[in-house]
DNA sequence: GGGTTCTCCAAGGCTCTACA
DNA sequence: TGTAGAGCCTTGGAGAACCC
């Protein structure tokens, strides 16, 4: 069946394998080079591999073959079955990845392809996420609506620190995972420093300090107390765990991306949006924006999507927090 | 029911090119 | 020569399926 014809071919092996197999690529140097893709892209590149030497066995040839007639009749059959052009861009990047590696040819860059990818754009062009957002104060209204702190449920509690920690900070599930109890520093403000390597993590460039103030206006949505009350109700099942977020239920081991993601109320990625939405509405300065969600200095990914009036003030937490 | 894995797809940064 | 925008590759998020 399909699963066992997907098993046949995952073999154990990366696409990075795949790609140098003939290759004398001693093991010390393969592993480097594994390391020097994210384990989202190789989940990814794995994929695409996967059904080419699926496709190809099919249609018996050789996968390691970069014949540029089979690629695009691969990428036309993933766009005849409903795939999209992200994906069918993303399998073409995936070999086009393997065959710079195997035999020095970036598939992408040959003019047939750059045509066909046209093509795919304009049968079935990609749509925005998110063509619209939602209100930030709905969620600060429900948390305001919530008893205190020392009276919520460990659930409650949970889903309240991620929850403000994603409208005030505008960071990623990614970063909000990574947060290590070691790298919290208590003082005037909170500032988290995060030590993993992030989405937008390049070499000589930090990631973001995620500075919490207290917010005294209406208690129950200040996140420093919320972060010092989730401390105190983990700490006697926390162990060892430096990283911040722990299971809901036993053996409360730390959580990933994904949990935190689907602890969040909305989609993960639209307190993102969300927040930085109102923030931009309230008149804050575009440049403090992408600082502090971690945008690069020149992106274009805010003004694409928002482009607001810049405005004088420069606190973005403030301006979330900020009930009408 | 909570948490993880897998696949699909939009978000994101970097580079290059066209054009004013 | 500066800049807007397209192209390209890489990445994490969303949601379904699955496991415990």
């Amino acid at each position: 069946d399909a699963r066992a014809e997907q098993q046949r071919y995952s073999n154990g092996s990366s696409f990075i394998q795949c790609s140098l197999e003939s290759s004398n690529v001693p093991n010390d140097v393969m592993q480097i080079l594994e390391g020097s893709f994210s384990q989202s892209t190789t989940n990814q590149y794995n994929t695409t591999i996967r059904k080419w030497r699926i496709y190809c066995h099919t249609e018996n040839i050789d996968y390691r073959v970069p014949d540029v007639n089979r690629i695009l009749s691969f990428l036309t059959s993933l766009c005849n079955t409903g795939h999209s052009y992200s994906s069918v861009n993303g399998a073409k990047a995936g070999l086009s990845t393997m065959f710079s590696l195997s035999h020095n040819i970036r598939i992408g860059e040959i003019g047939i392809v750059k045509q066909f990818m046209k093509g795919v754009y304009r049968k079935c062009p990609p749509t925005p996420k998110y063509s619209t957002t939602w209100d930030a104060d709905t969620v600060l209204n429900l948390f305001s609506s919530w008893d205190d702190n020392d009276s919520l449920s460990t659930k409650q509690l949970s889903l309240k620190l991620v929850g403000l920690l994603a409208l005030v900070t505008g960071q990623r599930t990614q970063t909000l995972s990574c947060i290590t109890v070691n790298n919290i520093v208590w003082g005037e403000s909170v500032q988290i420093s995060i030590d993993s390597i992030l989405k937008t993590s390049r070499p000589n460039r930090p990631n973001p300090i995620l500075t919490l103030k207290k917010y005294f206006p209406n208690p129950k949505l200040c996140v420093v107390s919320t972060l010092t009350a989730y401390l105190n109700r983990t700490n006697s099942y926390r162990g060892d765990s430096l990283l911040l977020f722990l299971g809901i239920q036993k053996p409360h081991k730390p959580v990933g991306a994904q949990t935190i993601g689907n602890w969040l109320t909305y989609t993960a990625h639209s307190f993102r949006h969300a927040s930085t939405s109102k923030v931009a509405a309230k008149g804050a300065n575009v440049n403090t924006i992408i600082s502090h969600v971690g945008w690069s200095r020149n992106s274009t990914v805010f003004a694409r999507f928002y482009n607001r009036p810049v405005g004088k003030s420069n606190d973005f937490s403030e301006k979330v927090l900020d009930l009408p």
